[in-house]
DNA sequence: TGTACATCAGTGAACGCGCGTTCACTGATGTAC
DNA sequence: TGTACATCAGTGAACGCGCGTTCACTGATGTAC
C-alpha cells in the first residue's frame, strides 16, 4: 500500500515511472499497420494477429499497447490528419497570391499520395467505411482542413479585392472534391496522375470563379 | 450421348432447359445481401454463410448461383447502377430549363438515399474499398452517369446561350461532388439531409457559373 | 397416360484455418533501502 | 555497492467461433418414348 501514486497516463514516455521498459512501442505497431495496409487495403481488414506478426510480437502482447484494433486505427487516422495539415500548410506558405494557391496545394497533395507512405491513403479511404468512430475521426481531420482553407480563401479574396460568395461552402466543396479525385488517383499508376491533377485544378478554379461571380451578381438582384 | 445440346447460359430463365426448378433465385440472394448491408455496411464485410442464412439456404447451396461473394457483389453494383440511372433519368425529364436541373437532380438523388433500399449506398461506399473488380464496376457506373450529365449540360448550355468551358470536366466534378456529399448524408438522420442538400446545390451552381464565366473570358485573353 | 431416366438445386457433415481473447507465467528492468 | 522487491512488457498454450470450401447424397422436376 506504500508509494501508490498511480501514473495517470498523461505522459507518452517510453515507460511508466516503474517497471520494465517496452521493447516495442505504440509507434512500432502503428508503423507495422501502416506497412500492411499499403496503398489499397482498408484498415478494417487488418487483423490484430496480422499486425502483431508484422511487428514481431505475440498476438496477446498487442493488448499492452492498444485496447483493440479500433484504437490503433484511430491513432493511425490522427497521425494521417496531422501529416496532411503539415503538408498542405507548407504548400500554402510556398504559394503567394499570384503563384496560384490552388495549383500549388493540389499538386503537393497529389505528390504526397506517392511519397507519403500510406498515410494519406488512410484518410481518403476510411471516411466511408469502418466503425462510426473511424468516420468521426476522419471527419474531424477534414473539418480542420476545411477551416484552414476557408480562412485562406477569405484572406486571398480580400487581397485580390474579389470577395467570395459563401466561402465556407467553397472550402468544403474543394476539400471533398480533392479527396474524391485523390481517391481515384490511388488506383492509377503514378505517371497518369496528371490526368487527375489537371482536371481537379480546373474544377477548383471553376468553383472559385463561380463563387466570385455570384458574389458580384448577388447585390444586383 | 443423345440430346446433348448444351444450354449456353445466355438466357436468365428461371431454370435451364432441363432439371429441377430452383426454389430460390439469384435475385433472392441479391435481395438477402441487400437487406444485410443496410445503409452502413460494406459488401466486403458480408460472409457467404451470412447471406445464405438470410436467404434460408445451406451455405454450400450458394455456389449454385454465384461462383463466390465477389460475383454477387458485382451483380449488386450493376443493379445499383441501373437503378441510379433510372432515378436521375426521370429527374432530368421532369426538369425543364428554367426549373433548375441542378436542384431537381440533387434533390431526387438525396431523396432516393432514404427510400431506395440500400442500392445507392452501395455505389457511394464501394467505390473506394473492395477488390479491383468492385471499384471497376463502380467506376463504370459513374462514367455512364457523367456522360449523360455531360450531354445534358451541353444541351442546356446551348439552349440558354451560355456555353460551358470544359463541360466534361464540369460533369465529372459534379458527379464526384454529389457522391461525396451523398456519402456524408448517409451518416446523418433524415431530417438533417437538408444540411447537405443545400450546400451541394450551391457547390454545383458555383461550378456551373464558373465554367460559364471561364467560357466567356477565355477568348478575350 | 404411364414408366424409366436425366438433371441439378439444395443438403448435412466434415475439413482446416485464422481469428480475438483468456490465462497463468517469466524474467528483465528499475527502485528502495 | 549490494540486496530484496515491485513492476509489467512480452509469452505460449489453449479456448471457442465463424468462416469458405469439399464431398457424396437426395429427391423433386421435367423429358423421352
Amino acid at each position: 500500500m506504500n508509494h501508490d501514486i498511480k501514473n495517470t497516463e498523461q505522459e507518452s514516455q517510453p515507460h511508466s515511472a516503474q517497471g520494465r521498459r517496452a521493447t516495442i512501442s505504440r509507434e512500432d505497431l502503428i508503423t507495422a499497420a501502416l506497412k500492411l495496409v499499403g496503398p489499397h487495403r482498408s484498415i478494417s481488414t487488418l487483423s490484430l494477429r496480422e499486425v502483431a506478426r508484422e511487428a514481431g510480437i505475440a498476438p496477446n502482447s498487442f493488448y499492452r499497447h492498444f485496447r483493440d484494433m479500433d484504437e490503433l486505427a484511430i491513432a493511425l487516422i490522427d497521425q494521417a490528419g496531422r501529416s496532411l495539415r503539415l503538408i498542405v500548410g507548407a504548400a500554402r506558405q510556398r504559394a503567394s497570391v499570384e503563384r496560384s494557391i490552388i495549383r500549388t496545394s493540389v499538386e503537393s497533395f497529389m505528390e504526397q499520395l506517392n511519397t507519403n507512405e500510406a498515410l494519406l491513403h488512410i484518410l481518403l479511404r476510411e471516411g466511408s467505411v469502418g466503425s462510426p468512430a473511424f468516420k468521426q475521426a476522419v471527419e474531424r481531420e477534414l473539418h480542420f482542413f476545411e477551416e484552414e482553407l476557408c480562412t485562406d480563401l477569405i484572406r486571398v479574396g480580400l487581397a485580390k479585392n474579389k470577395p467570395l460568395f459563401e466561402p465556407a461552402i467553397v472550402a468544403k466543396g474543394m476539400t471533398r472534391l480533392v479527396f474524391a479525385m485523390g481517391t481515384m488517383a490511388l488506383d492509377l499508376p503514378r505517371e497518369r496522375h496528371v490526368e487527375i491533377t489537371e482536371p481537379t485544378i480546373l474544377m477548383l478554379r471553376m468553383m472559385l470563379t463561380g463563387s466570385e461571380k455570384m458574389a458580384i451578381d448577388l447585390p444586383l438582384r
